[in-house]
RNA sequence: GCCCCCGUAGCUCAGUGGAUAGAGCAGUGGGUUUCUAACCCAUUGGCCGUAGGUUCAAUUCCUACCGGGGGUACCA
């Protein structure tokens, strides 16, 4: 962005004062009054020319002053040098950034990236703390479709384990109607069940790790009754993830390698790598420059683990799919498991694609933690019911004023995207504590403000019958709301890419909450329709992109914008 | 014990090696003969957890400590 100026403010330093190099980089001043762009790159040189900033910065604002882009160029004290572009440079500026909002296409030959996300358990509802991976996963997703590459979205259905066994023991014991009858609430009261009378008899706990081996070793109808258990799950899922915009392109869960762990175990027991712990257990002992603890990837009795599971997968991926690069969301909780996944993969020689385990904090109660085994989880699809109520009633408040044709539509994208924007407008690594109030926020910084916003625009858009309006040629002079908002729309790429690289989505979020600021604060001043030309061009022209790019940057939050509201 | 994440306004949170640290909610006062007032404008409110260090410049980087959360071999 802005190379002219770029060029030209270096090629003026290097001449003014004798030196070799040197890098100017541009800030995005967020006060008003101190124009489009600014640098400090005087203060950076002061000490190695030997010179005052202020000097160097009032030679630099003088140079750029020239400059036909330039309408004005400042020195402040202690030596930052703003510049205010030139109205007719900031509109070629921003009809080279619509690019931006159009999206990429993926060149289908490049190698793709692997992002798994959400990993539901079999045999229990998605809990109202599955949100947060699930919805970061898909913004993840859909940022780097956006940005055109080649994404294969999975969910690692958690399908298989100790906890399959329990259910069977405890199903066998206290289990009324075939299989199949249950839904998905009734299998989960098992599962807490089980917990809570093995408090009272812990030889269940036993009994159930029993089952999940004898399950293992191929038992028919511990088989039979597991894949009931599977198809009972997978169909409660779909509905919840429909609802959230969200869709995978695999569902391949820790079932699938079931078959494929042997191999991994040889080639890891042949290499060393695995060895012989306490209670005869297989792991893996770190060397000490590691600095981790001990990663266990056999029981004592046998048994498979998570990372058995881990270990397969990572070779399964890499030589199914050779992909680039494999993220893996999860809390917080599982870092260092995936450190030692990641280390173990090293010591056994495996050449492997950029990888990162992508964290994000924890969710849970006031006062307590959630936890699916003692059954104090929310269920994540009665907290979108009540997100949904929350906002039919404050559309059914404002009935006099809305102007939507589908109030039931409505409330189902305010009531989810408010949910859905409270947890990606904020920082992934930060702990959420669960309120109904603070998560469903419906004004200010919210989903419904970014909807209204949107709605507003595309109002005015009909009212002019246009859509994709042009920029007007040339224009003498801007307001001060409409060189806000341009240089706010200017941003959108540069805030893609950032999102992008640090697997932070709420960089986007914030981005359109400022963005609607920024039209809302223009819209209030200035008059779109009734402005003369070339001002109503250009105006109208401000409406459409920001329509276009609160609408994009909104999808790929997956949320959903209205038309009208 | 050791390791990781978090600590910014009454509450919930953004933010950045640079100019007087920003929003929302809550509080106070305004704005609709105009394109949607789910909005806008103004205003009250901060030793940026504490103490050192690096730097022309630290809330941001480094170290220690304090507080909260998590992990630390047979859960995932």
């Amino acid at each position: 962005m802005y190379e002219e100026v770029t060029t030209l403010a270096e090629e003026s330093l290097k001449s003014a004062f004798r030196i070799k190099d040197v890098i100017v980089t541009w800030q995005v001043p967020r006060e008003r009054g101190r124009g489009d762009l600014a640098t400090t790159v005087a203060l950076e040189l002061s000490k190695k020319l030997k010179k005052k900033p202020m000097e160097i910065a009032e030679a630099l604002s003088t140079a750029l002053q020239k400059n036909v882009s330039i309408e004005h160029a400042e020195a402040v004290a202690p030596g930052y040098v703003n510049i205010t572009l030139a109205p007719s440079a900031l509109l070629r500026e921003l009809n080279r950034s619509r690019e931006a909002e159009t999206g990429k296409v993926a060149d289908k030959k490049a190698r793709s990236v692997i992002v798994e996300y959400s990993q539901p358990n079999i045999a229990k509802p998605l809990g109202v703390h599955h949100i947060i991976g699930t919805v970061l996963g898909q913004a993840t997703s859909n940022l780097y479709r956006h940005l055109g590459h080649n994404v294969i979205s999975w969910n690692y259905i958690g399908d298989w384990g100790t906890q399959f066994g329990k259910l069977a023991v405890a199903y066998e014991k206290w289990g009324e109607k075939p299989v199949e009858d249950h839904t998905i609430d009734e299998l989960l009261n098992l599962y807490v069940r089980f917990h809570e009378e093995a408090e009272a008899d812990p030889t269940l706990e036993d009994r159930g790790r029993e089952a999940f081996r004898a399950l293992e070793k191929g038992d028919v109808s511990l088989r039979a009754f597991w894949e009931d258990v599977v198809a009972v799950t997978k169909t409660s899922l779909t509905d919840v993830y429909e609802r959230l915009q969200v869709s995978f392109d695999l569902d391949l869960g820790e079932s699938f390698y079931e078959d494929k762990m042997e191999a991994v175990l040889d080639e890891g027991k042949k290499k060393n790598v695995f060895t012989i712990g306490e209670g005869g257990a297989l792991i893996v002992a770190f060397p000490e420059s590691a600095n981790m603890p001990p990663y266990l990837i056999l029981k004592g009795d046998g048994a498979t683990l998570y990372s058995t599971r881990d270990l397969a997968q990572m070779r399964y991926r890499i030589d199914t799919y050779h992909p680039a690069k494999i993220l893996i969301f999860t809390d917080i909780a599982q870092k260092l498991h995936f450190e030692q996944l990641m280390e173990t993969c090293r010591m056994l020689g495996w050449e492997l694609p950029e990888f990162e385990n992508v964290l994000f904090g924890r969710m849970r109660f006031v006062d307590k933690s959630m936890s699916t085994r003692k059954g104090n989880i929310l269920n994540l699809e009665q907290v979108l019911d009540e997100a949904v109520q929350r906002a039919e009633k404050i559309i059914r408040e404002r009935e006099e004023t809305v102007q939507t044709d589908d109030p039931k539509e409505l409330a189902e994208m305010m009531g989810i995207g408010a949910l859905v924007y409270g947890i990606l407008s904020q920082n992934r690594k930060m702990d959420l504590v669960f309120d109904w109030d603070k998560m469903l926020s419906f004004e200010g910084n919210s989903a419904p403000y970014i909807q209204y916003t949107h709605a507003r625009a595309r109002s005015v858009l009909r009212k002019a019958k246009t859509d994709a309006a042009e920029l007007p040629k040339d224009i003498d002079s801007l307001t001060e709301k409409e060189r806000l908002l341009i240089g706010t729309l200017l941003q959108f790429s540069k805030v893609l890419d950032e999102a992008l690289e640090t697997h932070m989505p709420h960089k986007i979020a914030n981005y359109l909450y400022e963005l609607c600021q920024d039209y809302n604060a223009f819209y209030n001043s200035e008059p779109i329709l009734k402005a003369e030309e070339p001002s109503k061009s250009l105006r109208l022209a401000l409406t459409s992109f920001t329509a276009s790019v609160l609408k994009t940057g909104a999808r790929i939050l997956t949320l959903r914008v209205p038309e009208r509201m």
